[in-house]
DNA sequence: AATCAGTTTGACAGCGTTGTCAAAACGCGC
DNA sequence: GCGCGTTTTGACAACGCTGTCAAACTGATT
């Protein structure tokens, strides 16, 4: 037995097939009798409409785009959190009976607006959903603007244009951690900035600044080294710091990947983590709990931000009036082995 | 501009749509030259098939599925092979025209063969990609089988029904890599199982007994300890080989974040690696690079599988005379910090 | 040169839906 | 009961592709 069309709708409530179209797409101007008699019909014929049809005829699509970048294209993989995106993403289409589209790119490659551009184009997504770095490279925000498809970028902040976003609370939750050291007894904090481009990470700074304020400790840039985001950069930026004649007691990377290399320098320099030196990181990435200590660091709520940004762009029942909207959902804290009081 | 048609192709090509959707699909019976000129046309004009009319048009969908395990749903993550395989898939069925449905699910729940039989027959995709371990799982195989949905599995061997394999040589690597042990003057060379529910992972031990032997060293028990993939498993058995009377001077774990977990060992038993301890892995995972000293292990050549899982799938170009394929890649072997020369 | 079998190509009718536009029905004021 | 604007309905042509089937072209054999 044939799935039901249209037209057998249509005869069953001795209606024409537009009628039945409306009824089933909501449109107005159905009397309401015929649209009941319309939906009875449905109900009796169990009627799904065929999606390819419909997407053939409407010109539009039920697909939403998930479009990061893969660190696995240039080798320094820890992409980990890419997982918990996609599940998040794939939550929230499923639940809008929308398809997922994945698209891993390598955002250090010069031409990925285009890239971008063109699967756009070629696959018309109802929709798109961007991931750090890309979401903060302005070109990348261009690229989709300029094709005109609704957009939400995972990443904090309303800079970049009108577009939609789902973010957590970096800032506040950096100096959260921070203030858990300076409890710790920490006087000398040290922090890793990880990728400049990367703006979530670079808020992490501005929160372990806060963190120091609120703990009342003075900032210093002789405590601050700039890392590239990599567990090797992590390394050099440690070794750096506890290089130092006043070398900290603790040091908090903007990444778990940076936390990582500083704990092979603990390690290599026979530095006691935590007893002579505590040691956070963020991200909450599978290293972070396979490394020995253990590094405390912070856990994003990345599959609920990425369901999030899907059901934005699935339902229209979000933003403010001019169609924006800018979601926050919190981080939280993961204090393992990797931090301790501060030694004498 | 609007997107390119069929009818487009056919214009510049100088030939009927027919013919276009005879090249765009891999017909037979097109010849060579005219379907260079057409494949040229695509190229020029950037044409996609609109893949809601193909669906329409033909019954069926383009969409490959891939279901794999998803370890962070248990929290055990090294998912960095999942990216990999998902390139590969994503790669095979863009030059096929196809879409790429991710399907993550949990192995270990009991009902996961009725999610599977679900997805089928709410998306009715054209073939199934199932990755390691659930394409050992004759559960697993059999739902698919009763769909009626072509599939190919990403796991070695034939024996589950007729079904297309794509794996690589698990076990002669394997047996590699013990005798490059061996011949680093190695003769107690210990083990560590995996799960055994996972093909591959036995393979690999098999190669082990190979290498042993081709080497000729005596296989024993006493250095064999069994793992369940998972990190802490590989601490567990490295500490129970390490306390042996007779420790074994190398260790090659059957995965690498069972390695991972034996170098936590040795590293708070202060055992030297390599100098004391020879240590080796499998699957090449990001974590291998990143621990100190990094991990010596074997790479599969993941990417190019699913790609060829997405070809198998999307033209019918392969298999015997009975229409199943399996197809062996070959791994390498990654020579790194932790395995050197045997100790006196 | 005619025949035949096979190979290669094309014309055209769907596939199940929505968009367009005109026709029909309705409601209201006179 | 008529005219007029509004609401409701339907006929039919897209949408971009594939399946069917017949036509045209091959080349080997008479």
């Amino acid at each position: 037995m044939p799935r039901p069309t249209i037209f057998d709708v249509a005869k069953v409530a001795g209606v024409s097939i537009k009628t039945v179209s409306r009824v089933v797409n909501r449109e107005p101007n159905v009397r309401t009798s015929t649209r009941e008699r319309v939906e009875e019909a449905i109900a009796v014929l169990k009627y799904r409409p065929d999606q390819s049809a419909r997407n053939l005829a409407s010109h539009r699509s039920h697909l939403i785009g998930l479009v990061y970048d893969d660190p696995a294209a240039y080798d320094m993989p820890s992409g980990g959190y890419i997982l918990d995106m996609q599940q998040g993403a794939l939550k929230g289409c499923r639940s809008a009976f929308s398809e997922l589209l994945i698209h891993p790119c390598d955002f250090r490659k010069k031409n990925v607006g285009i890239e971008l551009k063109e699967l756009i184009e070629e696959t018309r997504p109802a929709g798109i959903i961007v991931a750090a770095p890309l979401s903060n490279m302005p070109k990348i925000v261009r690229a989709i603007d300029a094709t005109g498809t609704p957009c939400v970028r995972l990443s904090p902040g309303n800079d970049l244009g009108k577009k939609c976003s789902v973010s957590t609370n970096d800032r506040e939750v950096s100096a959260e951690m921070t203030r858990y050291l300076a409890g710790l007894g920490h006087t000398r904090i040290a922090f890793i900035k990880g990728n400049p481009d990367h703006k979530a990470v670079a808020n992490r700074f501005l929160g372990y600044q806060d963190g120091l304020k609120e703990s009342g400790l003075e900032f210093s840039e002789n405590l601050v080294a700039e890392g590239d985001n990599s567990c090797g950069s992590g390394e050099a930026c440690a070794e750096k710091l506890l290089k130092r004649k006043k070398p900290p007691t603790a040091i908090f990377a903007a990444n778990d990947d940076m936390a990582a290399g500083a704990l092979r320098v603990a390690n290599r320099m026979k530095i006691d983590v935590p007893g002579q030196l505590s040691l956070a990181g963020f991200d909450d990435i599978a290293l972070a709990r396979q490394v020995e200590p253990a590094l405390t660091t912070i856990r994003q709520p990345l599959v609920q931000m990425a369901e999030r940004a899907a059901l934005m762009l699935t339902k229209n029942n979000n933003g403010d009036s001019n169609g924006n909207a800018h979601d926050i959902i919190p981080a939280v804290m993961k204090i393992r082995e990797s931090t301790g009081r501060a030694p004498e």
